[in-house]
DNA sequence: TAGTAGTGGGGTAATTGGGGGT
DNA sequence: CATGTCCCAATTACCCCACTAC
């Protein structure tokens, strides 16, 4: 699959994937994301999906990745 | 232009590349499309097609560029 | 022409969404 | 106020096999 197709293809998780890594439960996962403290991508079935990205960051305490480990 | 096709036309994603944009399974993107949800594009052989556009529409939401840099 | 990967179809378990109560 | 749990309905994921795409 996939030819050169260019796109930024965002990691995407399951609210499963984000609720183990919090070690909460989904339905917290799911509240986080009603009150607007962690964005959300619908499906076209309304089930969400969370960047990655972003749930790392949160996970980390806050930086933005840095490739550059050098000062 | 960095496809591997010929002319213009329109951008079209396979089952599979939509699935990995919405982090699902190919087979709910197939439900999607039987469901209107999606509008789909059929090969000669049966298979589907979606247009990149539109893809790329319902993952964001529906944000349609802008041309007023001005809020 | 053949071979491998992806897809379409159907059917069945597992998640998810939503409200409500602890 | 935040999290976990029970309910039910809807959506999604994985199983099979036959055919298309390249």
């Amino acid at each position: 699959m996939s030819t050169t197709h260019s796109s930024d293809a965002e990691a995407l998780l399951t609210p499963s994937e984000v609720a183990t890594l919090f070690r909460v439960d989904p339905k917290t996962v799911t509240r986080w994301a009603k009150s607007g403290k962690l964005s959300s991508i619908r499906t076209l079935g309304g089930h969400r999906r969370y960047r990655e990205s972003e749930v790392r960051e949160l996970l980390n305490g806050v930086p933005q990745p840095r490739s550059n480990p050098q000062s």
